[in-house]
DNA sequence: CATCCACTGTTGCTCTTTTC
DNA sequence: GAAAAGAGCAACAGTGGATG
């Protein structure tokens, strides 16, 4: 990296004070152009490259306003007289700083009033002038050349690190920029000028600062201005040829006011490096911070002066690679963070809407089952209701039939009829008393249909043939397996078959009034295989006065007197001993009824 | 008014440093 | 080590003041 600043300026020698001429305004001189001199010399090479648009050097038809300007006093004289009290406006007045009546403001108005454009004979445009040499650097051009460096040089975005050529491009496009007084100055006359005027200011500060640290006493600050400007004006240089050149006093505050306070250009201003003509050294030196820093401290340890430079250390400018690289950390901070949004921003989406999916198939899902519990609630309702009717039917049949068995008239029964009732009523009995101890032992009535069709089925099993046909019955209500009972063996009912009862018998027992269901169902099984093993002829049937539910009709012509006539006579000679036997049985049964219907008395109580 | 001298701007050259 | 670039120096030219 270069750094296009110049460094400290070769040690001069210190010599006699010589006094120097200023301009002196004692007679106005017009200006003499001598352009074919420089145009006779080869290194003006740079007449040529000034074209349009520039102030060119000052037509020879043209007085210099220089010329006719009163000039300031004598500044050799005035730095003579100057009192050691003198201030720094008191002294910019008398040197001509900053007062439009000095010399050097002078200067700037004759460059103002030099330069023209010069047009062509047509006045059409500008054409190249002859070429002279731009007027002398005015205050307010110097300043504008020193807040130009200042911007150029601390611009973090380029630095130092450029050419010569790019850097001082870019010297002269600012410079432009901002200059108002028409000048045109060259990249080459802008780096001339500067070289001057950091190599004054630096020795300049070197003696201020060398008088801070003499720290005189009994000064003030503009006694110290004033030993600054002597120790200034007494450094001398010697040329290569061993010229001796007699020191000045400094004419640059202006500049010096402003890069003062800057920081990379006060890194230079040590008095040691003006006797640094070798570059090496002045670049160790440069780069030597803690020498700087053991001065700061040995200053820092005296009252400071208004007009000393503040030798404490302030924060460094940030340089181009910390520029560029909190560029590219802020871009890529950027880049981050929004990619990192991006990813956030996505992730929250998808869980958004995967929670919605989520929700409403929990919501579905929990309607599907809400619904498919209702539907299997109702089922079972539904079912229940069902069994309950059934249940409850089975019960009113067997209660009816019940009903029916116990209170029938039985007198005009024959035997073998009262031995059918007498065994229904028995078993019915049975069963109650099982049912009852079943309940007694917690046992529900759903047992009681079971054991009912259960126990018919079994008994009807036991080969009689009138049992089988009540087996029938209590198959009623029995589950299918149960139903196998209704279907007593044939034998079984063949054999009842074989008994012949009479059919007035059997017509008796529709006269009873019993349910139509019931009777229909008893009655009809147990006729058809009655009917079938008997062979009654449908005549015989008809008077048996079955009830409406038969399958066929008959007719209720007869009384049960007749029915059992019929039954008599259809039963023909077997009449007798049956009626032998149903004598015998009746006994029996009446002792048997009597005893049952204490023991349900006894119940019932 | 002509000339001399000093100053300033400009430019080429040289030395030093840095980079490849 | 060569090349490139920066910085300083010196010379030259232009300008203005002083002086005879």
């Amino acid at each position: 990296m270069t750094t296009p600043t110049s460094g400290v300026a070769p040690a001069p020698s210190r010599a006699t004070a010589a006094p120097s001429k200023l301009p002196n305004a004692s007679e106005a001189k017009k200006r003499k152009i001598s352009a074919k001199k420089k145009a006779a010399d080869g290194s003006g090479t740079s007449k040529k490259k000034k074209l349009a648009g520039r102030r060119t050097a000052p037509a020879s038809t043209e007085a210099p306003a220089s010329s006719i300007v009163e000039p300031a006093a004598d500044a050799h004289h005035v730095l003579d007289e100057m009192p050691t009290s003198l201030n720094d406006d008191a002294y910019m007045s008398t040197m001509g700083v900053g007062s439009n009546n000095s010399h050097w403001s002078q200067t700037n108005e004759t460059h103002l009033d030099d330069h023209e454009f010069e047009v062509d004979e047509e006045g059409e445009g500008i054409v190249e002038a002859p070429k002279g040499r731009a007027g002398n650097y005015t205050i307010n051009d110097d300043k504008l050349l020193c807040n130009t460096w200042l911007q150029v040089s601390r611009d973090p975005s380029v630095g130092g690190d450029q050419s010569r050529d790019a850097y001082w491009g870019r010297m002269k496009e600012h410079f432009d920029a901002q200059n108002m007084s028409g000048i045109d100055r060259s990249e080459r006359s802008l780096r001339s000028r500067w070289s001057t005027i950091n190599s004054e200011c630096q020795k300049w500060a070197a003696a201020q600062k060398a008088v801070d640290k003499l720290n005189p006493s009994g000064t003030n600050e503009d006694d110290r201005y004033n030993i600054a400007q002597n120790l200034f004006r007494e450094e001398t240089r010697t040329t290569k040829k061993g010229k001796i050149k007699k020191g000045k006093i400094f004419t640059l505050p202006h500049c010096y006011e402003v890069l003062k306070d800057d920081e990379k250009w006060r890194k230079r201003e040590d008095l040691d490096d003006l006797h640094l003509s070798n570059k090496r050294k002045r670049t160790i030196e440069l780069n030597d911070d803690d020498e700087e820093d053991d001065a700061s401290s040995e200053d820092g340890k005296r009252s400071p002066t208004p007009n000393s430079v503040s030798y404490s250390k302030p924060k460094r400018p940030d340089g181009c690679k910390k520029d560029k690289t909190e560029k590219k950390k802020r871009k890529g901070d950027d880049d981050l963070t929004n990619a990192m949004e991006a990813i956030v921003k996505a992730r929250k989406e998808a869980i958004e809407v995967r929670k919605m999916a989520r929700n409403q198939d929990a919501a579905a899902e929990e309607r599907r089952l809400a619904a498919e519990e209702r539907r299997v609630a109702a089922e079972e309702r539904k079912v229940a209701l069902e069994e309950r009717k059934v249940a409850m039917e089975e019960r009113t049949r067997l209660l009816e039939w019940e009903k029916y068995l116990f209170f029938v008239d039985t007198s005009l029964f024959n035997e073998a009829q009262m031995e059918y009732v007498n065994l229904a009523r028995q078993e019915v009995l049975i069963q109650k008393r099982a049912m009852i101890n079943t309940m007694g032992s917690g046992m529900g009535g759903g047992g009681l249909g079971g054991m009912g069709g259960g126990g018919l089925g079994g008994m009807g099993g036991m080969g009689l043939g009138i049992i089988g046909g009540l087996g029938g019955f209590g198959g009623m209500g029995a589950p299918p397996a149960a139903m196998g009972g209704m279907g007593a063996p044939p034998a079984a009912m063949g054999g009842m078959g074989g008994f012949r009862a009479p059919s007035n018998a059997m017509g008796a027992m529709g006269g009873f009034g019993a349910p139509s269901n019931v009777m229909g169902g008893m009655g009809g099984m147990s006729f058809a295989s009655l009917m079938g093993g008997m062979g009654a002829p449908p005549v015989a049937m008809g008077g048996m006065g079955a009830p409406p539910a038969m399958p066929f009709d008959v007719p209720h012509t007869h009384t049960r007197a007749n029915a059992v006539e019929e039954l008599a006579k259809t039963v023909g000679a077997t009449s007798d001993a049956v009626r032998d036997e149903e004598e015998d049985s009746s006994a029996e049964e009446e002792e048997e009824s009597s005893a049952e219907e204490e023991e349900e008395d006894e119940q019932d109580g």
